[in-house]
DNA sequence: ATAACCTACAACCGTATGGTTGTAGATCAC
DNA sequence: GTGATCTACAACCATACGGTTGTAGGTTAT
């Protein structure tokens, strides 16, 4: 998922269609590429449930899926939380009394 | 820099080194994959700037920077207010009189 | 000095990726 | 019906990815 994200093209059609449905050959226009290649971009998004797509007569219209891209950052976020919460251990320590000395285990 | 943090076992190097400094090779022990693999997790990261090393002695002690971290979190953040944005314009549309008809451009 | 350890890097392999072109099925406009 | 349009998919190509093994250099311990 974070992969689908990793491409810029891909986040620029997901910021676009986040937007607003567009039908994927509307979507190709926009880039410097073949229709094809959007496509497998689109179907990429798709695949990682970044976007959905809705049939209308002959084109298909595509959007994004908020709730997919939350759980992207929410995933970063946890990265986050792992440091703050490092450094909340690290003012405890400090606040602790006699703390020893903060090695790494290899004593000298 | 979102492709570094697509791998899990890169997501979990990172987390580990976010709360505190880890040799390559102790960081190695941890995956059931060779060094040189891990190695060259690591040096994907550090090409991301995600991660930091630093010489002692034999080894080579890395740690997480958690500014890219962030900046990776606040790109997918953009996303987010995209579709936010979308959602207040809505509602300025729905609050207009005698609104036209929401087409995308194609008259009928 | 020798052995053990940590790291870096190159070479290789299978597979995935991002792109292309081409073909074919639906659907719409005329 | 015919032609234009939108889409899907296959085949192909070059390159990158994630993994392996092997080699070599620097550091520590005995």
């Amino acid at each position: 998922m974070l992969h689908a994200l990793a491409d810029p093209t891909r986040r620029d059609i997901v910021t676009h269609v986040l937007q607003g449905e567009h039908s994927v050959s509307s979507l190709a226009r926009r880039y410097p590429m073949s229709f094809a290649a959007v496509q497998k971009h689109v179907a990429a998004l798709e695949r990682a449930d970044l976007v959905r797509k809705r049939r209308h007569g002959r084109e298909q219209l595509v959007s994004g899926n908020i709730a997919a891209v939350r759980d992207a950052t929410a995933l970063l976020s946890q990265l986050e939380e792992v440091w703050s919460a490092r450094i909340d251990r690290m003012g405890e320590i400090l606040a602790e009394p006699n703390h020893p000395e903060p090695n790494r285990g290899e004593p000298i």
